[in-house]
DNA sequence: TGGGATACCATGGGTATTTATGGGCGTCAA
DNA sequence: TTGACGCCCATAAATACCCATGGTATCCCA
């Protein structure tokens, strides 16, 4: 496995730990991390977390910009200085701070989804109601898609 | 063999398991993988699996669209977040999620049909349905085709 | 060409391990 | 001292692995 992906359901204890699903772990752990990179996304409610492959991601977005100017000094900032690391105890949890909780109105529940490079952290009711939407949008795609070249690849995706 | 082909009518014992066809096996070793995608399909009450290459077909889809993006990145969401990873365990068998036997409604049979890049995995009883559709079709575009112009190949393949 | 032996496969179930989760306790810092 | 945090242990459920079985197709050799 070399990506984050699938939904996972995941309950925060009484002292606000967290689990994070032992196929995300195995990844953290390729990395040879013993923490989980988290920030919160710039323009929705849900928090983007990860390991190395976040970060470099995250460098590269700032590197689009010119050293020293001024959108790239406020681009590192809001991400480099929104960022935490979350350390994962013996038995593979995290702990949110208040801010990254607030910020995804995350109480008791979390739900967790690969992204690929990275895994999102949301408040599953909110989670449920961007994934509608996300759907909708990429049946959309599918049929532009289908109608764009006749016989090539019939197979689609299904997706 | 480079292509799944051909359709397996498999059962699920009590413990929820089910073993992929061994010509299906061969394939996804061939990736060099031991586990098999899974994702339920957008618009159909079927699952959609497969080794590497069902895999960059979703990463290309999702490629078409600029990194941040925020299509991109609901794609990702979308698509990412409802793939399964599915074990194989020694014996070549692997297990369905209760998310992907509702989406598919599996209770304790499937069959599994091969459609090149990836196969399908229905619940027996709707995939007869489905395909006495598509043969229908299938009879009504040959006629179609039959009757623009020549007479070629009206014997068809029967199927 | 027939028939037995053989290999492969789908399936079944027992058991060991992993995982997610919960709680207790020590430690360090404010 | 009090609270926040890190470590340890406990546990139930889910999972992965091991071995067993019966059926079928294949192969081999007489």
């Amino acid at each position: 496995m070399e990506r984050f992906v699938s939904t996972y359901a995941m309950r925060l204890d009484s002292k606000g730990r967290m689990s994070i699903p032992a196929p995300f772990r195995a990844l953290i752990a390729r990395d040879g991390l013993e923490h989980v990179y988290c920030h919160p996304a710039l323009d929705l409610p849900v928090l983007q977390a990860g390991g190395a492959r976040l970060m470099a991601g995250i460098d590269s977005l700032i590197e689009r910009y010119p050293p020293y100017s001024e959108a790239r000094e406020e681009l590192a900032a809001a991400l480099y200085g929104s960022i935490e690391t979350l350390r994962l105890d013996p038995e593979g949890r995290v702990m949110l701070s208040e801010g990254l909780k607030t910020h995804a109105q995350i109480r008791d529940e979390a739900t967790l989804v690969g992204v690929g490079d990275s895994f999102r952290i949301w408040e599953p009711n909110r989670f449920r109601a961007h994934l509608a939407e996300a759907r909708a949008k990429v049946r959309a795609l599918k049929q532009e898609i289908g109608s764009q070249g006749a016989t090539r690849d019939s197979r689609g995706d299904g997706a």
